[in-house]
Parts: structure tokens; sequence; C-alpha cells
DNA sequence: GTAGACCTTGACGTACGCGTCAGGGCCAGC
DNA sequence: GCTGGCCCTGACGCGTACGTCAAGGTCTAC
């Protein structure tokens, strides 16, 4: 199997898959006699398994463990120590991130609440009726709940 | 005051500063005859401001709202409407992020489950009474819990 | 006058996971 | 033999928030 081929199969790209490659996450292909990456089925096993972990927010040098467990010939890349290992930290690590946000969650709602008050108060003591805004940003984006983000962790 | 006492005032750096200047999240400072940038105190709310929402983890860009409320003359830099719906859509993207962690580690926890029982199977299946790991990485990294990772959110 | 601490701008380095382009070779079908 | 689709390597780009180095000017104290 090429290249392409693999990528598609994995749902990934060539580009990726040699990225893995010079990384040595994934083993040096063989090559066909023009040079070609050639791949077998214990490749694909060892890229769903990486894509498997990366979906899950992985990085991807976490996921080493798993992928050199399957190539030491196990049946499941996860039964390994070292993989083991990993998944206990990440779950330690996740746990780590939901206190941190959950404490950050409410500091933020507090502070909302807090310039809510204020920024009636402030309209309040500007003009009576008639609610003209103090400055010009006043005016632009209300509403709440769209707005994107960059990369989530996970 | 000039930027080293700024810096120093505000927790950060001199670099941080003319980095924020040059994105145009602080306001230029002014010129002494000598070149020098001089700041007034001013400068330390927005810096504070900024520093406050960073530790947060809100982006650079996120803060601008709350800077602009500042330099327009509010005395909280969070009670102009941009601010409040950045604190809002910051507030859902909290919400999305603890649900995504929630899932990823309700997973993580159930492959780890089905991994360490599949593990103790597989050592049965090879030699019962020594236990010798099938993999030399099996050898090392036991212990859960340590392990650092890359930025977490917020 | 000179050492040392401050300031200036400009530019490259960092980590992550690739995307994308440049410049070329290989191979099948018409 | 030519077009089109695949493959190759090498190298730069992206986004974030600065750190760090280079090469120089400025000011104070001794």
């Amino acid at each position: 199997m090429r290249i392409g081929e693999l990528a598609e199969r994995a749902g990934t790209t060539p580009r990726t898959l040699r990225y893995y490659e010079s990384l040595g996450l994934l083993p040096p292909a063989d090559r066909a006699g023009n040079g070609y990456r050639s791949y077998g089925e214990e490749h694909l096993r060892m890229l769903e398994q990486i894509r498997t972990l990366q979906e899950y927010g992985f990085g991807l040098e976490e996921t080493r463990p798993f992928v050199e467990c399957l190539r030491a010939g196990h049946p499941a890349g996860d039964t390994c120590a070292a993989s083991l290992a990993v998944y206990r930290s990440k779950l330690a690590e996740i746990d780590a991130w939901v206190e941190r946000l959950t404490a950050v969650r409410a500091e933020v709602a507090a502070q909302l609440l807090r310039a809510e008050r204020e920024a009636g108060a402030e309209a309040d003591a500007g003009v009576r009726p008639g609610a003209e805004p103090l400055c010009e940003l006043t005016a632009a984006l209300d509403g709440s709940g769209r707005h994107e983000e960059g990369t989530p962790p996970q």
C-alpha cells in the first residue's frame, strides 16, 4: 500500500504520515524500487491508535508508548505499562484542568455579575432616560454565546 | 515612569510592554527627550487589567475591549458592553471545554480499565508464575500522577 | 573618562502539528 | 510521446506570547 492509500484509509494525509515518520513515531516504511513508501496493515493499526488518542487530546509524544507497544507485537497498543501510565497521567491532567476551569468559571461569573451591576449604575449616573451609551463600543457586540476560541485542549 | 519601572510594578517585563504596544493593545507611550518611553498611572491600570484576564486564560485579543474601555475613560475596564460580551462568551467557552473534558475523561477511564484487564490477561497467558514482561517497555515507567503537560487552557 | 545600568529597534527562536509551495521523478492510459 | 495523477525531498508559513540576542545610544556615579 502506498502512502496516499494508507493516508486515506486512516483519514489523514500523506504529509502527516511523512511527518510522523520524521519524528520516529511511525517506523520508516519499506521502499519500493522507485523509492515510493510501501506500507502494510500494521501501519494502519498504529495510525488508528495515534488518531484515536489525538482525538482525545493526547499530544503526539504521548502516543509514542502506544505505538511502541504495537511495534513490540502486542495485540493492543495500550496494554503495556508505559501506555497505562500515559492514560493515568492524562486522567490526572484532565482533572487538574477541570478543577482550574471550574474555579475560573466561578471567578468570571462573579466578575460578570459585578460588572453588569456597575454598568447599570454607570448608565443611571449618566443620562437618565434615553440610555445614551458612554462609549461608542457600547453600541457594538452584544448577545452572548457565539465567538470562537483558540485550540481547546482535548 | 520608564518602561522598566512600569514593568516591575505590573509584574512583567519591558519586552512584554513593547510587545503590547506593537499590537496596539497599549496606547503608544509618550517619549522623553532621549527617546525613552514615559508612562503614567493609567498605563498601570490597563496592564493590571490585562494581566488579570491573562491569568484567567483570556487571550490578548480578548483583553482588548477591556483596555479600550479603560482608555475611553470608564473607571472599570469591564463595564462596557463589549467587555461584558467577552465575559459571557468566555463562560460559554469554559462550559464547552468542561463538557468535552468530562466526556474524554470518561472515555479514557474506560479505556484504562479495559487495558488493565487485558494487560493482566496477556500476562497470565504468558509465563504464569514469575511475571516476565512481554516487552522491555513494561519494565520502565509505572506509577501514576506525575508528568507535566503542554499549556492547559485557563 | 569610564563602568554599569538603563533604554532603543530589529530580528530570530520557541512549541505543535501539520499545510503548502517549489522543483523534480515515476507510471498508466490514450 | 504526452497528459495527469501519484510520489519524492526540502523548506517556509501559521498562531500565541513573548525570550533572547545583537548592536547601539543615554545617563549616573565614581
